[in-house]
DNA sequence: CAACAGTATCTGTTCCGTCAGATATTCCCT
DNA sequence: AGGGAATATCTGACGGAACAGATACTGTTG
């Protein structure tokens, strides 16, 4: 079971899509080390996650009574499995808190306690400083802008697009 | 440890800031599902992760006599100890094959087995089908390449900013 | 209202990648 | 050549998310 050439694996014209795909790849593995890139300041300013900032971020522009566990997940893109152990850690740290909904005795609301509010806005602060700065600055001014707005259409249509997570 | 108004969490400066970290965030969390936007077919079809596709077109294009451990490591952004076990359950799996580093003798090196290039292969083929397709999809058609130019420019920029991994 | 499908959340299990440490080898400096 | 720092890979312990099943509740339908 040898194998001589290996060159010619693909015709050119898939090339490009191996490109995408190896580049999207990448960026996947680095987001798991994100902290490096836009958040590493963050974990160690406040010692959450990057994921527990972009939940603190989501719970917190929904405002009022609180979110609900799936729309958070759904949100974020993780299974409500997920979430109530992500949840549990982050009200352990006095982040969040749940209430019982008042109109769904199944369902738990999810708000910001006033720590965690604290948090996610300094926290915002020092981020902000970081992210155009070291994540965007590789690319040419002039696609900064553009390449944002389609991350931000991608990410709504992976979001829409799922199958419901459990 | 109560809290009343929610709104004005921030500034209308840094809400395009928190935008993008949601944004990539929701990214990375479908990106874990890539399946279903991209591999979902190859997974059903031939029984591999998405990720051990992308270490067979990484290591496919390598050709030769092979890559080392670190070097797939670091091409797609993982640890050593994470490579060292993908790439027991591929070559257990019959994908590919370590070989000693005639040069070092503390290195291995990996390259593709035969049913590893007809996996990767036809794989490819299936891909092709479904990438542009399903995944860029939502994107305007004149705003499709410069963002794949802007993903390929930030994952070198990433995979080479990114602190040496273990 | 009883039956039943659908939904929200939680929990046991499993998988998989990281982290830190161990071992073997190479490289560099004297 | 000898000693120590750096490097390649592997391994044990651990964390965290997915998956599937369980429980509790809701809404619909006969």
């Amino acid at each position: 079971m040898d194998d001589g050439e290996v060159a010619g694996i693909e015709s050119a014209q898939d090339a490009a899509n191996d490109e995408l795909v190896l580049a999207f790849g990448r960026l996947q593995g680095a987001a798991g080390r994100l902290e490096y890139l836009l958040g590493g300041a963050i974990e160690e300013e406040f010692g959450i996650s990057h994921l527990m900032y972009e939940v603190l971020l989501i719970v917190g522009r929904a405002g009022g009574a609180g979110m609900s566990m799936r729309a958070i997940a759904q949100e974020r893109v993780l299974t409500t499995g997920g979430m109530t152990r992500l949840v549990d850690r982050m009200e352990a740290a006095g982040l969040v808190a749940r209430t019982d909904d008042p109109t769904d005795r199944r369902g738990k609301l999810v708000r910001l306690t006033a720590h965690g509010r604290d948090v996610v806005v300094r926290a915002s602060r020092l981020h902000v400083r970081n992210i155009r700065r070291h994540f965007l600055a590789p690319l040419p001014e002039e696609a900064r802008e553009q390449f944002m707005e389609c991350l931000r259409i991608l990410s709504h249509a992976a979001r829409d697009a799922l199958p419901r997570l459990r």
